[in-house]
DNA sequence: AAATTATTCTTAGGGCTCTAAGATAACGGA
DNA sequence: TCCGTTATCTTAGAGCCCTAAGAATAATTT
């Protein structure tokens, strides 16, 4: 455990004091996605808590007793990832799966004592990062950003939905 | 070759209009950043390019003739991620790497004929997927957006630069 | 000039996420 | 009711990015 984090925010910042192509908006999100992973993963490091498990811990303490199925849609990723994240985080003390008797086909994700706990700690910790980056930026800025992003997400999710799955024929 | 596209955007998309939790800029990056990604993606699968080689491509149509170091720098990652995307993309024939007498311990990296092509059929991938994520926002709010990540990315550069490197001594 | 230090590339190995496919359980129509 | 279909979990294996450590070369110090 207790993995070094990555790459290195410094020399992300560097290129964007120059280069300004056409594509930057997904350049610049993606840039401050990986920023605030990084920041984020400093401080969950301290706890022994990586990304990924923070990530389902997260969704749980919101909603305990999720199914993997359900918690794989809400966390955005595919029943495989969840499979492994939540098989570690079992052997970590922080989950248990259960089946219930009507259905045996669903696994049932429930946090344990120690799971509930580290929330105190660690919610603070994103809140922080998230504190840290706003810092001088004015409320209707950020509004403007949340709503921008929101419909980016939109927009883009809409895509998806109408585009995929069709190599090219109309 | 011509894998898959991850996640699912859509269900990505529908936890945005219930929750909002304090850290929620964090996330709308984050989440935005995913789906600019699988949006590329898919576009670059049909001309079997992978969004990692898509990074190192559009440094090089740039700056070509860069070490792998320069690279690294420039993308953002660590050298033996360079190392193997190179030497990938070399296995592909859209790069050469060379050394000069002066210095044999730098390896120059120069695109081919065929790196230099894609450029064309590329470029305008990445800037379609753009086109379609800022549909329905106006330019005062792009701008601003562009203006709030800038920041936030160099504030968490920043401190990076400060924090980094101690457990928790002042 | 020689020895030490720093830089760059490379190798080895691990984590996280994905796709593909298998196993098992639930559902639904004939 | 039974059988085929569907949903969920699981296993297997690949790609990308990371850390750690090794090798070769360049730079610096003495």
């Amino acid at each position: 455990m207790a993995t070094k984090i990555p790459g290195n925010t410094q020399s992300i910042l560097k290129h964007w004091h120059e280069s300004v192509p056409d594509d930057r908006l997904a350049h610049l999100v993606r840039d401050a996605g990986r920023a605030f992973n990084k920041r984020l993963q400093v401080r969950l490091q301290k706890y022994n808590v990586s990304f990924g498990h923070w990530t389902f811990l997260r969704i749980l303490w919101t909603s305990d007793g999720l199914t993997q199925k359900e918690l794989s849609d809400l966390a955005g990723v595919m029943e495989p990832t969840t499979f492994s994240a939540i098989q570690a985080m079992e052997a970590l003390g922080y989950v248990v799966r259960k089946q219930k008797p009507e259905n045996r086909k669903n696994m049932y994700v429930h946090l344990t004592p120690k799971g509930k706990a580290l929330k105190k700690a660690l919610v603070p910790l994103a809140v922080d990062v998230n504190h840290v980056a706003v810092h001088g930026v004015s409320q209707a800025e950020l509004l403007t950003t949340r709503k921008v992003l929101l419909k980016v997400i939109e927009n883009l999710a809409q895509e998806e939905a109408q585009m995929d799955g069709r190599p090219s024929a109309p």
